[in-house]
DNA sequence: TTGCAATGGTACGATACCGTACCATTGCGG
DNA sequence: CCGCAATGGTACGGTATCGTACCATTGCAA
């Protein structure tokens, strides 16, 4: 009964997940309004009918598109449990915080966020509150833990998780969307260094 | 000799505002890709023929027109020589930028750069570099200015200003251009307050 | 082997949009 | 008052794109 059921559904997934990487592709270097359905075709080969089979129209694909990356860069945003001295794991959740913000995926997906988020904006409004939002508030509860063990000086967490993690973005964001800058990991150390020092007062 | 020179220059320039002002009002809540010709026109008046006699086609449009908003935003960005107390000027600065950066014009300038930042580079780079960039190292010299009196702990001076830029921006720049928040002056003003204090370290 | 559902490949209709052409009209100098 | 340059208003050519239609082909069950 499932025989018949799951090799089709196996086959289909795995046809999504081709259209979805090829979408992605052209979406992300190209944007929404630049992007045609019959390049994404070209790109995944087959037909439209299967493409349209799939994702009913542009936008349709376009949602579960963005999802799948969201998730993703989403994921990669949620700070790991800290298991190190205090230094390190605010040193270690920066570095991991502003490297998914300057990967080419977490650029690419704010790009396109910022793009369509007045077309699309459940999309846009969900990837910020997931993602940095969420994070912030992670690091905010990490901070009152450490307070409460007095080991740092007593700001609002709220308010210190979010001056810390600006401050770990710096120029560095901005200057990758709005001017291609690329910043090696070097930089990045420095930058999150720099941010930990101001938050510690050291 | 000017007599019959200027009228139809000063005509000109005057039409060229309008049709600016009119693609302005459509692109900024459009975006490129969703903004025709036909609507600037519709919303412009006047006859097509005219309307590319002053920009010769949608991109060239688009590029004067962003000029224009950038050079705008560019001067509100640039800080003010300083004359009150080192507490003082951090915070006016402080409000200064984050209010333009989240006013309606800077909002939708800052989308519409992203957006197409891949096919206009340099106009968005001008506008990193001149604006954020450009204001980061204005308070940079007012930083090394102040520690030079003393009044500032020996941090480097483009450090310390980029980091606090970044912690005034905080959530405030990414939630609104993200999820469409808007934040009143009190919140514009707390988000300064608290930067101010993390820097002066009080 | 045979039949059937899904897919490949492609042509097509409809629409939107960019930029141009054309003519009537208006404002301004002589 | 007259002529002329610029503009208003609009129709049009050419092209790109979205989504559908159609038929040959393939993979799979019986």
């Amino acid at each position: 009964m499932s025989a018949p059921v799951t090799p089709p559904t196996d086959k289909q997934a795995a046809k999504q997940e081709e259209i979805l990487n090829a979408a992605w592709e052209i979406f992300a270097k190209e944007g929404f309004g630049r992007t045609s359905m019959d390049q994404i075709h070209a790109c995944v080969g087959g037909s439209k009918r299967t493409l349209y089979k799939h994702f009913p129209n542009k936008e349709k694909l376009f949602e579960a598109m963005i999802e799948r990356i969201s998730g993703r860069v989403i994921k990669a945003l949620k700070p790991r449990s800290a298991t190190e001295s205090l230094e390190a794991t605010l040193f270690r959740m920066g570095v991991d915080y502003l490297t998914v913000l300057l990967s080419e995926d977490g650029l690419a997906l704010y790009r396109a966020m910022t793009s369509e988020a007045r077309h699309f904006p459940e999309l846009s409004r969900d990837f910020f509150e997931n993602g940095p939002e969420a994070a912030t508030k992670s690091l905010a509860q990490f901070l009152a833990l450490q307070q409460s063990k007095g080991s740092l000086p007593d700001i609002d967490p709220e308010t210190a998780a979010e001056l810390f993690l600006g401050a770990v973005r710096g120029n560095l964001h901005l200057s990758a969307v709005l001017a291609g800058r690329s910043h090696s990991p070097e930089v990045i150390h420095n930058k999150v260094s720099d941010a930990v020092r101001a938050l510690l007062r050291d």
